[in-house]
DNA sequence: CCAAAGTTAGCAAACGCTTTCCGATTCGAA
DNA sequence: TTCGAATCGGAAAGCGTTTGCTAACTTTGG
């Protein structure tokens, strides 16, 4: 009878191939470490002996020794917006690279959640977690942060010191995509804002004020309305705006998922995008291109912010990383122009720029 | 000096609450767990030293002792997909409050990134699997059901004895769908299917042809179309329909995200949703609600579906748990009518049924 | 007031698997 | 023969928790 017979599912583990290969489990171990005192010709033994029998060697026994559990934790406000998957993606593809597994957790918006989401996280003995969600308790974090532990906000996090951050250029971004509408000849320019009681949206508007007044643009209180990220928010923004005495000849939107409401709220309505209104939204989320029209957006790289994300997890958890004491990693933006923004109505020849919608 | 404070990142163990509380980590445990036999007013003391020290038991060492992880590995095709972040939310929302943790895993329909998920979920002691997508190999999944180890097909797996299964009873959902058109006066039904290479697409065609012929409707081969449950494919599937001498008056589609294609494809033509053609989805997921018009689809209850899986896992994970040698489980479905759907043109005047798109 | 029964807390082993230190063996060279 | 290098095996260490057993203390009954 096997030493594996009697185990929990008959998991294999090196003793089995150890006897397998009539070498002790040192030997095994070395070999599987690629540790070079071990006679070549001992360790294809050894190899074959892993195929045979199935071998892998077990991670939590690993992480006993190690003191390291390889694993990371992933918070996300909610996993069911568009945006999200896309970047828990890109995350764990760079993060299994890296040998490490990825424990996501999504808080909408809850700070019950959160807050145990954390504890659980801890327990797990997690090596280090990436927060991008608003709302987790400044003590814990604090605490988190003198301990050393590592702790990452992406687009987030709270006003302490010594935070490890992933920074968005918001004031490149949506200067992008102000300039675009601006050379295009916009000059009534709206912009509907995520929840205002979170850091990011906060900096996409003001970006969004600065970049028009760098360009000598009114924007009026009325012209800036508040979204909440979703759909439904941004088809409600929508309806505020098309209440105006006068409808701005384009709209910014603080992410694509209000985009694309605003755009279903136009196509309720007798105005056409983008041949009545421009809409311009942000993020860049793989649905952009199949709006109605194909959305016009400031492209923010999923990619860039999860390998960044990593990297600043790398660098507070293993001893000798290069970058050890850099704590904030920048992430920049590009305008990817498509179908949903052209020129304001009445300024140039239609056959002119961005394909103007259809053309029956 | 404290005993934490020579660990990584500084965790606090059982022993710092024991110092704490001035008790033995013997009282600490039997405290944390609840065991009768210590005194009511030594536990509270331990209870404030626990909350001093902000103690989390560490569930590594639990796993050691128990030798259970405590925790559940889901692998899904594509995270990326709307459908699956639902079905993730739910199931991990099931899964916690069972006092598991969840690893996931997409695997993008490559076998090879699900062969090397398996293998990491494996190694690192998930107390079971349960599997939402194909191309697990058939020799991995007959060694591990040999093993009994926890493992359960979602609307998936291999044609293998002894397997877990959670089904979706197609024949029923789809002729829900299919009835309901039927009823509005609709007699040439298109069917755009997903990939039919595996188990779930080709089980939801076939329910289609059999819900046509209980009706006596014809469902000839160019009327069924083959997607690929992507928006793009519903697109491309939708195009091909358009090519037709004779347009059908309603198409079903093997699942939303194609519905939603379908729509697109449709709303770059001079044809109107859903007074020339009725569109019917499948899953209801989020976005549903949301396509213009609002689709009309098949709920498929992701809460339903997760909930099947995790009692799934538990009955041959918990080895005193009621439903241990149930081995198939079945989720139901029912249809959602929202603006998708309508009579066919010309049979019924334009004022009846659910509102007949937009009426400027 | 003592013996027996009942509480309650502490000590130490066990848990499972890997890694690694250190000692043992072999073999070739000096 | 002795020494050193190359390899391998035995066995301990390592993690933090749980738990069986024991001992001390308290209560009860005679």
């Amino acid at each position: 009878m096997s030493s594996a017979e009697h185990r929990r599912h008959g998991a294999v583990s090196i003793r089995d191939v150890a006897k397998r290969a009539g070498v002790s489990i040192a030997t095994v171990s070395r070999t599987v470490n690629q540790i070079p005192t071990v006679n070549p010709e001992l360790a294809k033994k050894v190899w074959k002996a892993i195929e045979e029998v199935g071998y892998l060697p077990n991670t939590q026994a690993r992480a006993l020794v190690s003191g390291r559990s390889r694993m990371l934790g992933l918070i996300v406000s909610e996993i069911t917006n568009p945006f999200f998957p896309e970047l828990i993606q890109e995350f764990e593809n760079l993060a299994v690279a890296q040998g490490y597994e990825v424990l996501i957790g999504s808080t909408n918006y809850d700070p019950a959640r959160t807050e145990s989401l954390m504890r659980r996280l801890l327990q797990r003995n997690v090596d280090g977690v990436a927060v991008m969600t608003f709302g987790v308790e400044e003590e814990l974090v604090k605490k988190l942060v003198e301990r050393e532990f590592p702790l990452v906000f992406v687009d987030a996090g709270p006003d302490l010191p010594n935070i490890r951050l992933v920074q968005v250029d918001y004031g490149e971004g949506i200067r992008q995509g102000v300039q675009h509408l601006a050379a295009l000849g916009h000059r009534t320019i709206a912009f509907i804002t995520g929840p205002l009681n979170q850091r990011s949206p906060l900096a996409r508007r003001d970006a969004y004020i600065r970049a028009m007044a760098e360009l000598g643009l009114q924007a009026p209180p009325e012209h800036v309305v508040e979204g909440n990220h979703t759909m439904e928010g941004g088809i409600n923004a929508m309806e505020q705006l098309l209440l105006l005495p006068e409808l701005p000849t384009a709209v910014i939107c603080s992410n694509d998922m209000t985009a694309i409401g605003a755009l279903h709220a136009l196509h309720r309505t007798t105005y056409r995008v983008p041949d009545d209104i421009s809409v311009v939204g942000f993020d860049d989320i793989h649905l952009a291109q199949f709006a109605l029209p194909p959305l016009t957006t400031v492209q923010m790289s999923c990619k860039d912010l999860a390998a960044a994300a990593i990297e600043s997890l790398r660098a507070g958890i293993e001893p000798d990383h290069p970058r050890q004491h850099k704590k904030e990693w920048h992430v920049s933006t590009r305008l990817v122009v498509r179908r949903s923004s052209t020129f304001p109505r009445g300024s140039l020849p239609a056959l002119v720029g961005p394909a103007a919608g259809k053309t029956p």
